[in-house]
RNA sequence: GUCCCGUUCGUCUAGAGGCCUAGGACACCGGAUUUUCAUUCCGGCAACACGGGUUCGACUCCCGUACGGGAUACCA
C-alpha cells in the first residue's frame, strides 16, 4: 500500500503552531511508511493571498525541517478542474442548479434557528424543472446530498462516527461566481493528488461526512482520516497570540530550537510509552496513528522551555554561535568579533547548562563581547559599593601571576577572602564578578577570569575601580 | 438551539478487565552540591469528572448527568 500525506494550509502570512503541528505528523506518518508527504496551498480565496504568505509557510516547514516531495500545488490554479467535477455532477444528477436568492436563504436560515434545526436549507430547487428558473439570478450549484439513512466514518483517532444523514444539507460546491468551495476543491484535489492518509485537525471533523458524499458521488476511494484533537492554550480556550506566541516563527525570535518545538509539539497529543525527549529518527521509526490521543492539549511554554534547554545542550558549538548570532545584535547591539567569539565557546559548556532558550544563551554570555568600560546594572553597581580595597587586592595579585587559570584565581580569591572579607568568599567573588561581568550572575567567575585573560581581566577590575 | 467529539496528578501523558498501593515527564515544594544564579543529584506533593449498570473483578465495557471543545457560510 502507498502512502501519500499532505499539509494544505491556506496562506496567512504564518504559521500557526496548530498548523505546524498537523505538518509534523503528516510529515512523519508519511516518512515512517516510506510514502510521499506533499504540500498545497488553498489559495483560492484571493483575498487573502499573497507571495508573502506563502513564503511564510515554506519558511516554517523549512525551519522545522519537514521536507516535502514533488512541487507545490497551488489550488487556485487548479480551478477549471473543480469547476469541471462540478459540472459532471451537474451532468449525471448528482448536483443541481439552485436559484435562491439571499432574500429567500436568510428567511429559511431564520426559520431553522426557530425550529432549533442544524440546518436551513429546504431543497427547494433540488428536483424542480430549470425551465422556471428565474433569468436574473445566477445559479449556485448544490450536491445533492442523501436523504434519509446514516453516514459512518472511520476516523483512526476518533473510531467510528456516525451523522444521520437528515443532518447534512445539500451544500454548495460551485459559488453563483462560478468559483468552488472549499468542500468540492478539497475533495477534488485530495483525489487528483492520490492523497491515502488525511490527517487534519479535529475541527474538520464534521466536514468529512460532507466531503464523504463528494467522493461517493464522483465514484472516488475514500482517503483514510485520523483527526487530531485541538491545541488549546492554558486556559482552555483555542490557542491564540495573547497565549504568548502562536506562530511558529514567534518561537523562533523568542529564542526556541525547531528541534525542541517539533519534540514538544509532536508529544502534544501523541506518545510512545514514557519516552519524553524524542530525536527526529526516532520519531520516524515510532510514529503511528495508535497512540494519537483524543482530548485537545493544552499548550504548556514551561514543558517547551525544559525541552528546549535539553537541546541547546545538545547543540553542536558552531550551530549554537551561529543560531545566537543575531540575537546578540538585537538585544544587546554588539555583533561578537573573533576574540569574543573564542571566549565563548572556550566557556561555552557552562553557558549552555544553563542557558533555557537562545535569549538566555545570548545575556549570559555577552559580557564576553563587551568592551570596557562595562556597564553595570543595579545590583552589580551594589556590590561593588565599598568593594575597592577588594578590588585592587586582586588586580594586585593577577597581575603578579604570569596567566590566570580558574584555578589560581579561586586561590587569589580564597587568600584574599582570608585576609580582608572575614573568610567569606562571597565577598570577594561578587565583586569580581561585577566588575568581570557588569551583572551579578554568570558563570563560575574564576572561569570567566581564565576565559578573558589576564589583561583583560586586570583593565576590567581597573575600570570598575574607575567607575 | 441542533449535531459531533472529548473528560487520568496544576500541565503533557502511560494504561487495550485482574500486572494499579494508578507509572513517567514538566511545573511546584524540600534537601545535598555551589562564590551568585543556574546545572546536577536525592526526596516529596499530586489524578481515574459524577451517578448508575455489566462482571467474581472496571481507569479500562455500556447508559445517563455535568463540564469542556468543535461544527453549524456562496471562509478555508
Amino acid at each position: 500500500m502507498s502512502f501519500v500525506t499532505r499539509f494544505p494550509p491556506s496562506p496567512t502570512g504564518f504559521m500557526h503552531v496548530g498548523n505546524a503541528r498537523t505538518a509534523i505528523f503528516n510529515y512523519l506518518y508519511a516518512r515512517a511508511n516510506k510514502g510521499k508527504f506533499v504540500v498545497r496551498i488553498e489559495d483560492t480565496d484571493r483575498k487573502r493571498h499573497s507571495e508573502e504568505a506563502v513564503a511564510a509557510i515554506l519558511d516554517g516547514l523549512q525551519w522545522l525541517g519537514l521536507d516535502y516531495d514533488g512541487e507545490i500545488t497551488s489550488q487556485f490554479a487548479r480551478l477549471d478542474r473543480h469547476t469541471e467535477i462540478a459540472k459532471e455532477m451537474i451532468a449525471k444528477g448528482q448536483a443541481y442548479y439552485c436559484y435562491c436568492s439571499p432574500a429567500e436563504l436568510e428567511e429559511m436560515r431564520e426559520k431553522a434557528r426557530a425550529e432549533g434545526s442544524n440546518l436551513f436549507y429546504d431543497r427547494r430547487w433540488r428536483d424542480a424543472d430549470p425551465e422556471n428558473s428565474p433569468k436574473d439570478i445566477k445559479p449556485v450549484i448544490r450536491i445533492k446530498a442523501p436523504i434519509d439513512g446514516k453516514t459512518t466514518i472511520t476516523d483512526h483517532v476518533q473510531g467510528e462516527v456516525t451523522v444521520s444523514n437528515e443532518q447534512l444539507d445539500d451544500f454548495i460546491i460551485l459559488r453563483s461566481d462560478g468559483t468552488p468551495t472549499y468542500m468540492l476543491s478539497v475533495v477534488v484535489d485530495d483525489h487528483d493528488m492520490g492523497i491515502t492518509h488525511i490527517l487534519r485537525g479535529d475541527d474538520h471533523l464534521n466536514n468529512t461526512f460532507r466531503q464523504k458524499i463528494i467522493f461517493d458521488a464522483m465514484g472516488w476511494d475514500v482517503p483514510e482520516f485520523a483527526h487530531l484533537p485541538l491545541i488549546h492554550g492554558a486556559d482552555g480556550a483555542k490557542f491564540s497570540k495573547r497565549h504568548g506566541a502562536q506562530s511558529v516563527q514567534e518561537f523562533r525570535e523568542q529564542g526556541y530550537l525547531p528541534e525542541a518545538l517539533f519534540n514538544y509539539l509532536l508529544r502534544l497529543g501523541w506518545s510512545h510509552g514514557d519516552d519524553e525527549v524524542i530525536s527526529r529518527s526516532d520519531a520516524i521509526q515510532w510514529f503511528n496513528l495508535n497512540t494519537i490521543g483524543k482530548a485537545a492539549a493544552k499548550f504548556d511554554f514551561a514543558k517547551l522551555e525544559n525541552l528546549n534547554a535539553h537541546y541547546i545542550n545538545e547543540c553542536d558549538n558552531d550551530r549554537l554561535i551561529k543560531l545566537a548570532t543575531a540575537f546578540y545584535q538585537e538585544r544587546h547591539a554588539i555583533t561578537p568579533d573573533e576574540i569574543a567569539v573564542n571566549r565563548i565557546i572556550a566557556g561555552i559548556d557552562e553557558l549552555k547548562s544553563r542557558a533555557k532558550t537562545l535569549h538566555q544563551f545570548v545575556d549570559e554570555s555577552v559580557f564576553y563581547a563587551k568592551k570596557i568600560p562595562l556597564s553595570f546594572d543595579e545590583k552589580a553597581s551594589a556590590t561593588l559599593e565599598g568593594a575597592n580595597d577588594i578590588l585592587s587586592a586582586l588586580k594586585t595579585r593577577f597581575e603578579a601571576l604570569d596567566t590566570l587559570t580558574s584555578d589560581n584565581v579561586q586561590q587569589a580569591c580564597k587568600d584574599i577572602a582570608a585576609d580582608i572579607a572575614d573568610g567569606k568568599m562571597g565577598k570577594v567573588a561578587m565583586p569580581l564578578r561585577a566588575a568581570l561581568t557588569g551583572t551579578t550572575v554568570s558563570p563560575s567567575i574564576f572561569h570567566a577570569a581564565e576565559i578573558l585573560g589576564k589583561d583583560e581581566t586586570c583593565m576590567r577590575i581597573q575600570a570598575a575601580l574607575n567607575r
